[in-house]
DNA sequence: TAGTGGTCTAGACCACAGC
DNA sequence: CTGTGGTCTAGACCACTAA
């Protein structure tokens, strides 16, 4: 259970900071200094001081030193959300129903963008709790960079999921938004028309190739969309 | 411009990952397989393969070996946005202006896992670009974790601004939700009633202390929200 | 039990930014 | 210039675990 070295010394130092006794601009010990302290190498209190760089709480510059920083807009993390399994977790039941497929040319130059020359898949569809419509969403895939998507079926899984095991993905760009519900999101989501959703749309890319585009449109209140940040 | 040698080494590697000439369940060479390739000590290839663990992209096993890691749901960054920089940035002109303030005693559950016993100060006002309006805020403070709040003046910046430079958080947590505007949000916007606004509930705590929840209405397509993950 | 990864050391050289 | 951090080496010991 004992903790590496410089894992203890990190977290000492994290303690000053945090607490205060070194409020920001405070000058943090120099490494050498560190191996003295600690009875270690420079390397294992380099790798400290790294790692709380890393974190954002120190600042290092040559010949300076290390600073402890001011605190500013921190990066928050949110997981992408595996909805088939959230849903099935919080109710026990899901199913997802595919209500367009089709292949075709991009039309536009949002879709031109995604696919370049070559075809792309649409998919539309509806993710069910029992009887209820938790989400819609529409989903544009490029075929020349997912050739295996032509052989998809939705009878297994969603296509998000489906994507997710079969693409390692290595960027991806949320947008969140509002829309009032039309008629068909209303007549799904058994809303009043002009309900407010919350829309995302979501890209993602593969070694910077884009790879697919989906807008879903969650059913208002049914799913809970958090992000975390910090600890 | 020349890279670190422990860069290179994990840039090539992961290049071999993402690229699906090494696909998932492979074994990657050993640290001493690698020292011997890049011609390298056995801590630069380690610090490589550490660092595509830390990423996710592979897994190391003891006695076993490293080994390319399945696709799985990633975590997503997002910046936490400094709104009184970014308006500022896009428009030219940012103001912020209060419109309630008041400190009283917590009047629901909710309130109380905030400020517990003591007393919170509730702070409402506008983001303002120009003459539009592009937020609208309402939060609630905890007098016993910031007592510095009292001396908050909405005069040179907004009360998150201030918070954040002021107290050093440990989490937030962010609840992305969509409302209809009612006829105060429809005015302050200038939108039609009923019009669907993106609304975030944000809470933050510092050392495991809850320091402030604060309610965000955006007005209909003011302000891009958007989360990234990967590079 | 043998071999892997995890950690650590005591050096070293270098780029770079304060002094 | 001088001293700091950034990187790198060639060893070492140990914990863990798969064979």
């Amino acid at each position: 259970m004992t903790l590496p070295l410089y894992e203890q010394i990190r977290r000492d130092l994290e303690g000053r900071i945090v607490s205060g006794e070194w409020p920001p601009g405070t000058r943090i010990p120099f490494e050498h200094e560190l191996t003295a302290r600690y009875g270690c190498a420079r390397m294992t209190a380099g790798r400290a001081l790294a790692a709380l760089a890393e974190a954002g709480l120190i600042e290092r510059r040559r010949r300076a030193g290390s600073f402890v920083a001011r605190p500013r807009p921190r990066a928050m993390v949110m997981d992408v959300p595996d909805l088939d399994a959230e849903i099935a977790a919080r109710t026990g039941s899901y199913a997802f129903s595919l209500t367009l497929r089709a292949i075709r040319a991009p039309t536009d130059a949002n879709e031109r963008a995604l696919a370049g020359q070559g075809d792309l898949i649409e998919l539309a569809g509806e993710h069910r709790s029992g009887q209820s419509v938790l989400l819609v969403e529409r989903r544009l895939i490029a075929l020349a960079a997912v050739p295996a998507a032509v052989d998809y079926d939705a009878a297994d899984c969603s296509p998000g999921r489906w994507l997710l095991s079969h693409v390692p993905w290595s960027r991806i760009e949320t947008r969140f938004d509002a829309v009032n519900a039309d008629a068909a999101l209303a007549r799904a989501f058994e809303v009043p028309r002009g309900a407010a959703c919350l829309q995302i749309e979501r890209r993602t890319w593969a070694q910077g190739v884009p790879i697919t585009i989906v807008r879903q449109v969650f059913a208002p209140g049914a799913v809970d969309l958090i992000a975390t940040a910090g600890n």
